[in-house]
DNA sequence: AGTGCTGATTAAAACGTTTGAACTTCTTGG
DNA sequence: CCAAGAAGTTCAAACGTTTTAATCAGCACT
């Protein structure tokens, strides 16, 4: 075991273990195209001395060297929501069979915590940056720090097309209208609504999908019964929304049959709030959510929803980056893109028909 | 706008832009201990050329020359697990007073994955490694390969200081014994339990404490009620095993008046099976689980169970591992370090007493 | 014997920083 | 008037790679 300085083995360690120079073990070992006209033998034998002293190559030297980092950022804005994780899988299997590497952060719903990280997702030389938007938040700035470097962006989550910034989001508004059409065949007529919170991006158009489909069958929506959750405090304040306004809908005294949730943690107050008014779901009232997470499934009765494509709508952003900085354009090249993924109907025991 | 050929501003286009050398723009802009001596004016002048240009350091040149990365490898097993992310955000706000960042990766289950980010936390030349096994898993060639590059390694969840690891994880017993008491309390005698797998440590020690503190008040457990979930294939395949086993404890004909479960996910896994046979949850059969992950607290009922102080125990690792870099000592310097969290009750509506 | 080729290897420069030592110029005390 | 600091700035080497161009031996052809 040779004496090391810096407690890493380095090129130079190896080159002098087996009699060759620093620029043919790089050769070597980094399998660069010359490596072809490096005799069998050497390649061998430096190859042999490389694992037998337990050498890694050394990123920074590299990247510095090569002027490219391999790293993608990837800034979720609170990685404790469960929607994101899926979305960063999609990302990081992709990225992965690229040869790059999510540099992953978790901005904890803090805003001054975000932009350090965009700072040092500058520092770090990615060469692309991936926003999971899971939640509310207005980020102009971002538009600017990154642009100015060049750094490519695609934001998912959320449609920024207005700010310039390529989107994947899912069709909100298609999936409002699975929803409510779900409703519609299970002979609901009389249907309460949980919008989301005014600062919610996601919530306006579900609540204009629900509402085209109604209309289209001709059912009118009781105005009294369509409640809105309170801007957001914490990432879980769905739930106690749910629960309160669900109460609240069963106060106006009104008849109604199913409720249609903002999503799947303010269905789960729904249910909540509607049992400890001593309903039953679904005999008494269904109730619909909307993404998909895993409380929704494992609740009883579990917790009909609209699901989102979400690891799918992480690899299109990948693949956009990638393609972005391949191509050397930024990913907002003259029109940001915006793909539109597309929900689908998840029916569990919170569905019921009407009697 | 300087013509820049690598797309990133360097100390030395700021060098050039107002007239100093490359050292002086370094050691005002690191706020190095000389940048005592240089000019007021001259540091002012930099400085705004910097914010100018949009400047910032380059990481890898930085920790190339330093010789340190300021960064420590998190490396969770799978990060779908809800019990992951506190753990992460305990570690991550450690790390972040201090000045390092945390890379982030996620196994998702997959061994392969697991060990080739271990390559790369060696590349990227991490000062330390935490490693969250939120799952069975064995890794003792993890051991071989950063012991032998000397980078300190904590793992959380689960004690493997046999292997010469240093380890924080809850006290399983413990725990066990809480939720033994608590059903005790409400007056339950005769109880059902679904023990985790074979594979998963936690299960032994959890069914220790229970049977301790059972057989302390005098209570004996019918072997006939005591069930054990079969070897997981998913992440969330405790919740159908929980299922299954709970119809499975019916059939068997015996009385029971309360299921103490693996976790929470088996525990909603037995209040699904429960439900579906027709029992009321809590007025027919309390149900208590372990962990406190999200989906417990917003079920209906909300599952009664053990909470793990996981923030905390992120927060531990973190400042262990820190240690370990100052002091220059492998984390396991001579007998490795444990921690043993303590767990904490939680009642919530899957409780009630016994009539 | 010179030319050109091939096959194997290497020297040296570069990537963007940091830093110990050196270099000025200026002050101050003797 | 000189020695000795101090204040302000810079030189140059180093960190561990990659890569271009060069070297060198051997060999075959005119």
């Amino acid at each position: 075991m040779p004496q090391r300085k810096s407690g890493h083995v380095t090129l130079l360690d190896i080159a002098r273990a087996c009699g060759y120079s620093v620029s043919t073990v790089s050769i070597v070992l980094s399998e660069a195209p010359l490596s072809q006209n490096v005799a069998a033998s050497t390649r061998e034998q430096i190859r042999r001395m490389a694992s037998q002293l337990g050498y890694h190559p050394d990123a920074y030297a590299r990247s510095l060297r090569r002027r490219r980092s391999q790293t993608i950022g990837v800034l979720a804005f609170d990685l404790s929501d469960p929607f994101c994780v899926p979305i960063m899988r999609g990302i990081q299997s992709e990225l992965q069979t690229r040869g790059y590497l999510p540099l992953l952060m978790d901005a904890q719903t803090q805003r001054k915590l975000f932009d350090s990280y965009l700072k040092l997702v500058l520092e770090r030389r990615a060469e692309a940056v991936i926003v999971i938007a899971s939640w509310i938040f207005e980020e102009a700035n971002l538009l600017a720090d990154m642009e100015k470097n060049n750094v490519p962006i695609v934001i998912v989550g959320r449609d920024f097309t207005s700010r310039g910034i390529a989107s994947v989001a899912v069709d909100n508004e298609a999936g409002g209208a699975l929803a409510m059409r779900h409703l519609l065949e299970l002979g609901h007529r009389s249907i309460g609504f949980v919008r989301g919170p005014e600062e919610m991006f996601d919530s306006e158009p579900r609540w204009q999908g629900a509402r085209r489909v109604a209309s289209e069958a001709g059912v009118v929506i009781n105005p009294k019964l369509v409640f809105q959750l309170p801007d957001l405090v914490g990432p879980d304040s769905g739930f106690e929304g749910g629960a309160t306004l669900a109460k609240e809908m069963l106060a106006t005294g009104l008849n109604f049959s199913a409720v249609l949730a903002f999503d799947d943690l303010t269905a789960l107050g729904v249910v909540r709030g509607l049992s400890e008014s001593g309903l039953n779901i679904p005999q008494d009232c269904t109730v619909i959510g909307f993404d998909d997470v895993l409380p929704a499934s494992v609740a009883t009765p579990g917790i009909s929803t609209i699901r989102q494509p979400l690891a799918q709508m992480g690899s299109i952003a990948a693949r956009w980056v990638l393609q972005a900085i391949e191509s050397g354009q930024p990913a907002s090249a003259n029109s940001p893109m915006v793909h539109w993924a597309q929900p689908e109907l998840v029916v569990r025991g919170s569905s019921a028909s009407k009697l």
